[in-house]
RNA sequence: GCGCCCGUAGCUCAGCGGAUAGAGCAGGGGACUUCUAAUCCCAAGGCCGCAGGUUCGAAUCCUGCCGGGCGCACCA
């Protein structure tokens, strides 16, 4: 039995409670949960509809949960139920009916976990989208971990997922590139105001070799050269670092792209049929103020040219225009002054940004070793990369450190810590359970032992302690995956990964699964095996979310 | 000044209104002729920043304050 079947039996036993007291049953919820105390002496979950509906109905809420109690004794699969306290449900299972998870667990695989619950609705997930002006930076490194583990989980509870990275590939940010990089190609000094680091010198060298002839025009005709070659180039590097991280893009989206179909133009009518644009000082501009901005914002500038905000405006616009019905934009927490403003944008096109648009708001990430945040890149100069990152703990140590955290808090990743090879890296934690699974059911092949045909399977006989605490562990993966892609959570994945890796652990410390020497293999050895299965089933799939891998052997 | 985030064990952090607030590390004590000890077990460690409010019930929600981080362009 899982929590979620065992929640609909509490529910059917309010309904019938209900009824027999002649009680309103809209006062009912649609739906209703069961918890996993924290203490075993609470039964294997707790439910607290009593105590939920006491008041609503008026009748006391001890007297309620006896009533629900006496409806699920019956129930087949509940062991016991026993009221507690106030008016908690304590609720325990047959062995019988908590192993069969093991069982469906195996025969679900990889879907194991998967659901409905964002089943028909078209997200626009928007990460990293770093400028093509150097190598993705240590902060957009903490988006390609978060946001592709986000974009698994979304998917694995049926939403239809676009992931896209935007290309800023317009504007003076550019411009400078494109200087810097035709200073560095004639020996000279980088511009005051341009970018430093030895990828610079590289990219420059990478263009001259590719046009010769570069050094030959004019500065105005060279610089349009640099910026051509080397945005591409930078564009190409940042995609294969990327793609070395386990991240890929279904749209790579090209600020330019905006411009040459005017869709800033179409965006700035589309505002101005809603009545929200207006002229003052020379300029265009949106105003935001109406929808709960501080201040209104320029979309043109006095001077002809559009602003970065009005490129903002037509990229939203554009992707609603593709049939999204939730934009979602993952950005630092030095950007988390553009909620209002684009929030406001998209009331400003007729939406209600509480359903079209969200901003995720991730804090920033430090690199630390010695107890020191590390401040320099070899290549980058003054940002840690993606590939320092990498260099320094390798691409599952990275993802899941990334990963782990609330987006909420910042971060700093201790190098020494998240390459050690002990209990204290959560990485290896838990990874080294997919290897012990793998590891036992080699040995198990070995000597003769196998699950057998389902229908032999006997789950009754997993009634040890650590047996029952590791199967209420795996029970729990379809919630945590349901709670982490609603909340957009991912480390919330991490977090139950290890709480499960803790109950592997403990479990095989205590049960034996295989037989010792030359023992009989028995039905218990058997389910044991199944539960061995059954977890490697759910630390894969679990760490698949994350975009970490499952070790067949460490 | 205004806005956002944070404040939980010595340290790093979990905890989308439930029971006696959890985990890892550090420090103390144990378990290796092992199905991988990259593991497990025991003990110890707390005005959940402070003060009010809502609630049967608050670390969690609301208000105010204190402390820390970040941001407030016709920049990108």
């Amino acid at each position: 039995m899982t929590p979620a079947e065992l929640a609909e039996a509490v529910l059917a036993a309010a309904h019938a409670v209900f009824a027999d007291r002649g009680l309103d049953r809209s006062a009912l919820p649609e739906q209703t949960t069961v918890e996993r105390p924290r203490n075993p002496e609470h039964g294997d979950y707790a439910a607290t509809l009593a105590l939920q509906l006491s008041k609503k109905v008026g009748v006391p809420p001890r007297e309620l949960a006896g009533d629900l109690a006496a409806q699920l004794a019956s129930t087949p699969g509940i062991k016991s139920v026993e009221i507690a306290g106030p008016g908690f449900l304590n609720i325990r299972l047959d062995a019988a009916a908590a192993g069969q998870l093991a069982r469906t667990i195996v025969a679900a695989g990889a879907e194991y976990g998967r659901g409905d619950l964002l089943a028909g609705l078209k997200i626009n997930l928007e990460f990293v989208s770093a400028n093509p002006t150097g190598p993705v930076h240590i902060g957009g490194v903490r988006w390609a971990a978060v946001g592709d583990a986000l974009s698994r989980l979304l998917r694995a509870t049926g939403a239809d997922v676009g992931t896209e990275y935007y290309f800023n590939d317009a504007g003076s940010q550019i411009d400078r590139f494109a200087r810097s990089l035709l200073a560095a190609a004639k020996g000279e000094p980088a511009p005051e105001d341009g970018y430093g680091g030895a990828y610079i010198a590289e990219i420059a060298a990478q263009v001259t070799a590719r046009r010769p002839e570069v050094l030959s025009l004019d500065d105005a005709a060279a610089q349009e050269v640099f910026r051509v070659e080397g945005v591409e180039l930078m564009f190409t590097e940042i995609k294969s670092s990327l793609r070395d991280f386990g991240v890929e893009f279904d749209t790579y989206f090209n600020e330019k792209d905006l411009h040459d179909r005017g869709e800033l133009e179409h965006a700035l009518t589309r505002l101005r049929e809603q009545g929200h644009v207006f002229d003052a000082d020379g300029a265009t501009w949106l105003r935001t103020t109406d929808f709960g901005d501080d201040k209104d914002r320029v979309l043109r500038k006095s001077n002809g040219e559009w602003t970065y905000f009005a490129a903002d405006c037509a990229y939203y616009l554009d992707k609603r225009e593709r049939g999204f019905d939730r934009v979602v934009i993952m950005l630092g927490a030095d950007h988390h002054g553009y909620i209002g403003r684009m929030k406001a944008m998209a009331a400003c096109f007729g939406d209600d940004p509480a359903q079209s648009l969200e901003i995720l708001i991730g804090q920033l990430v430090n690199l630390v070793r010695d107890g020191a945040p590390v401040r320099m890149s070899k290549r980058a100069g003054t940002v840690i990369t993606l590939e320092d990152l990498v260099d320094a703990i390798g691409v599952d140590a990275a993802r899941y450190a990334l990963a782990r955290y609330s987006s909420d808090s910042p971060i700093d990743i201790d190098i020494e810590l998240w390459t050690r090879a002990t209990r204290d890296n959560p990485v290896y934690y838990v990874q080294y359970v997919a290897a012990r699974t793998a590891s036992v059911g080699r040995n198990a092949a070995e000597v003769g032992l196998t699950r057998g045909e389902a229908d032999a399977f006997r789950p009754e006989l997993l009634d040890h302690d650590k047996e029952n605490e590791l199967l209420k562990a795996l029970a729990e993966f379809p919630a945590v995956v349901a709670a982490a892609a609603e909340l957009r959570e991912p480390h919330r994945v991490a977090r139950y990964l290890e709480d499960l890796a803790g109950a592997y652990h403990r479990f095989y410390d205590n049960c034996r699964i295989l037989p010792r020497g030359d023992e009989e293999v028995t039905d218990l050895h058997r389910a044991r095996l199944w539960l061995n299965d059954a977890t490697r089933v759910v630390i894969a799939n679990g760490l698949y979310l994350l975009g970490v891998s499952a070790p067949e052997r460490m």
